[in-house]
DNA sequence: AACTATTTATAAGA
DNA sequence: TTCTTATAAATAGTT
C-alpha cells in the first residue's frame, strides 16, 4: 500500500467498520458505541440509536461500578433540582474560567488577574515541556532497546545463513562424489533456502488479532 | 438465518469487528474505541492499545467540552435527570480539562495532545500579554489627561491669584486713602483669602476615593 | 468516484 | 463450540 494513501485507505476502513457496527446492532439487537480518532486527530463516532451518551454511562455503570463518582446521588426531587441548579453554575464558571485560558474574553479581567493568569499559564507551560521531554526520552530508550534486540536477531540470522549455506556445500561436495558432476545442479540453490529461513523466522505477532 | 442462531451471527460477527477495529488501527494509526452491549446484555469491548480509559476522556474533551451552554431547561422528571447525568459528566471533562491547564494529570495526555496544549497556551500567553499592554497603555494616557488638565487648572489658579493679590493692593490702597493708615488691620488679610480662593477652584475629581 | 482483481467475512450445514 | 465451504462483501490498487 502506497504511503500517502494512508488517508484513502483510513477513510474506506471507517466506512466499512461503521457499516459493520451498524450491520451487528441490527441483525443482533446489540448496542454499539465506536469511536475512531485519525492519525490526523479527527473525531468520528457511531452508536446504536446516535445515543452515545446512554451506551457510554452504561458501559461506566458496568466496567467501574465500584471505583467511581464518590458523589452522592441526590434522593428527592427537590435535591436533584438543587443539585442541578448547582452543576450549572458549576459548568458556567468553568466555561468562564475556560474562555480565559483559550485566550477569549480577556477584557473582563483585570491587570492583576491577567498578571495570575500568566503565571499559572507559565508554570503549566514548564511542566507541559518537562513531561513532553520524559516521554521523548522514554521513546528512545525503548527504541535503542529494539535496535539493540534487532541487533542480536540480526547475529542469529547471519549465523543460521552461514549454517545453512555450509550444509549446503557440504551437500553438494558429496554429491558429487556420489554420482558425478552433471546431476549436482537439481537440488535447491543457497538463495531459497536463505529466504525460507527468514519467512519461517517471521514472528507471528505481527498482525494478531486482539484476544 | 435461523431464529435461534441470532447468538452465533453475533458471536462471528462480534470477531469480526474486533478484527477489523484492529486493523484500522494498526493500519491507519487511529484511536479506536469499540463497545458492545449484546441483546443479552453482556459486555464486549475493544479499544486501541487497551486504553479505553484515555480514549473515552480524550473524546468527551472533543466532544462535550467545545459545545457552549444552549442547555435547554429540563421539562418533566425524566428529562431532569438526564440533564443531570450530562451535566455531570460535563463537569468531569472540563474539570479534568482544567487540571491539564494547571500543569496536573499531564501523564494522561499522549505528545501530540501535549503539543496541541503547549501552542494553545502559548497562544493564550501573547493574548494576554497584549491585553496586559492594552491596559498599561491606556492607564498612561489617562494619566497624561489627568496631568495636563492639572496643569491648565494652576495656570487658571495662578492668574486668579494675581487677580485677587492685585484686587487686594487696590482696595488697600483705597482704603488708606478714604480711612487712614491705623484701621487697615481689622480687614482679612491677603493670606487667607489666598487660601479660601485655592480650596473653592479646587476641581472635584481631586479627592475622590478611588473606585 | 468508479472499477476490478483479490482477499476476507460469514451463513449455513456438519 | 468449532470446521468447512459456497457465496457475499470489503478493499487495495488503479483509473
Amino acid at each position: 500500500m502506497g504511503r500517502g494513501s494512508v488517508q484513502l485507505t483510513f477513510s474506506k476502513r471507517r466506512v466499512g467498520l461503521f457499516k459493520k457496527a451498524h450491520e451487528i446492532s441490527i441483525l443482533c439487537g446489540a448496542n454499539v458505541a465506536l469511536i475512531i480518532f485519525s492519525s490526523k486527530g479527527n473525531l468520528y463516532e457511531y452508536s446504536t440509536n446516535s445515543c452515545m451518551e446512554r451506551i457510554l454511562e452504561r458501559y461506566m455503570r458496568n466496567s467501574y461500578v465500584e471505583k467511581t463518582f464518590p458523589i452522592q446521588e441526590p434522593e428527592s426531587q427537590e435535591d436533584l433540582c438543587q443539585e442541578y441548579e448547582e452543576l450549572k453554575r458549576k459548568v458556567d464558571a468553568l466555561q468562564r474560567s475556560r474562555r480565559h485560558v483559550m485566550g477569549e474574553n480577556l477584557d473582563t479581567l483585570s491587570l492583576t488577574e491577567l498578571q495570575q493568569l500568566e503565571l499559572q499559564l507559565e508554570t503549566t507551560l514548564k511542566h507541559i515541556r518537562f513531561q513532553m521531554n520524559k516521554l521523548l526520552l522514554d521513546s528512545i530508550a525503548e527504541l535503542q532497546r529494539k535496535e539493540k534486540s534487532l541487533l542480536e536477531n540480526k547475529i542469529v540470522l547471519e549465523n543460521k545463513i552461514i549454517e545453512n549455506n555450509n550444509a549446503i556445500t557440504m551437500a553438494r561436495q558429496m554429491q558429487a562424489k556420489e554420482q558425478g558432476r552433471d546431476q549436482a545442479s537439481s537440488s535447491t540453490p543457497p538463495t531459497l533456502l536463505l529466504l525460507n529461513s527468514l519467512s519461517t523466522a517471521l514472528p507471528p505477532w505481527m498482525l494478531r488479532p486482539p484476544s
